[in-house]
DNA sequence: CAAGTGCCTTTATC
DNA sequence: AGATAAAGGCACT
């Protein structure tokens, strides 16, 4: 199968799919490959064509965030120099619409972890509880859904390394399974209300929230605030806020709720609705220029 | 190569 | 409200 983008469309397999904004998804040669729901498939890119195998048009335009007017967007995003450089670093780079319930999972375990790490977990959560699937000659597993996770032990989760946050993984997977969580009601709902109905969760926070709104539920005004972020306000930023302000945030490690909330708001009200794709142009140019 | 540092933070407690 | 500590374990230097 086979998309061909339009010239103006503006997309970048590669930059989506490194930028650390999903964690499941490995390169072969030339092809990506990655489990999606209880589907596994590949896709390259050549020029402005798309190449992919065992999945459908609607379902890659749908994921890989091609119905975003990027144009539109980036244009938006562009109001200083700084996020103007990143963009013309990184054009093409879109925000996934994630499946929600892995994506809660994958942030929460995403706390005080690094990139590779988390990725281990998620491979060995899916090892573990998924279902196999060969493709292509080689094994993929499932992300497993809530009822496989409620009966996992929370001894069994910590052994996929997943350490103290087992126990919020495992009380997360309850609760969802409770249908206390519907997604579906949580995209359809504004930011604000989708963001606190998520914090009720045992290991969401503010951060974890916000990567859920944005990377899974269509909340492209979500502006998580990480260790990296803080980076980038500290060095290209800091006019928009109090000297004093500043100061105190660079002298320590984490951030207080409302040094957060202070962050979050500035991004949200600087970039405009389309903050989160601003955050994720900073935050990839960031750790990607060492 | 060993040891130290840092990691897309949250929660509990004071 | 705000500060502080604790919580796996792995990857990177």
């Amino acid at each position: 199968m086979k998309i061909q983008l339009s010239p103006s469309c503006s997309f970048s397999l590669d930059f989506t799919l490194c930028c650390g904004q999903a964690f499941r998804w490995n390169k072969q040669s030339e092809w990506w490959y990655g489990v999606v729901g209880e589907k596994v498939f590949k896709i390259r890119q050549i020029g402005d064509a798309l190449e992919f195998e065992n999945a459908d048009a609607n379902f890659i335009k749908g994921y890989f965030g091609l119905n975003d007017d990027l144009q539109k967007i980036l244009s938006q995003i562009r109001k200083d120099n700084h996020i103007e450089r990143t963009v013309e670093t990184f054009k093409g780079l879109r925000i996934l619409r994630q499946d929600p319930w892995e994506c809660l999972i994958s942030y929460i375990c995403a706390t005080y972890k690094n990139i590779s790490g988390i990725k281990q977990m998620i491979f060995n959560l899916s090892k573990r509880f998924g279902d196999r699937v060969v493709f292509d000659g080689c094994n993929f597993y499932t992300f497993p859904p809530p009822e496989r996770l409620v009966k996992a032990t929370q001894k069994e989760l910590a052994k996929c390394s997943l350490g103290y946050r087992a126990k919020y993984v495992s009380e997360t997977a309850i609760r969802v399974h409770e249908k206390c969580l519907d997604f579906e009601h949580l995209s359809n709902v504004p930011y604000e209300k989708a963001r606190e109905e998520l914090l009720d969760f045992p290991g969401v926070g503010l951060k974890v929230a916000d990567c859920v709104l944005l990377f899974s539920l269509g909340k492209l005004e979500a502006f998580p605030v990480d260790v990296w972020i803080k980076r980038v306000i500290l060095k290209y930023y800091v006019n928009h806020f109090r000297k004093k302000f500043m100061r105190k945030i660079s002298s320590k490690k984490s951030l207080t709720g409302s040094e957060y909330e202070k962050l979050n708001l500035f991004g949200r009200s600087y970039f405009g609705d389309y903050a989160g794709y601003a955050q994720e142009y900073l935050y990839h140019y960031e750790r990607t220029q060492r």
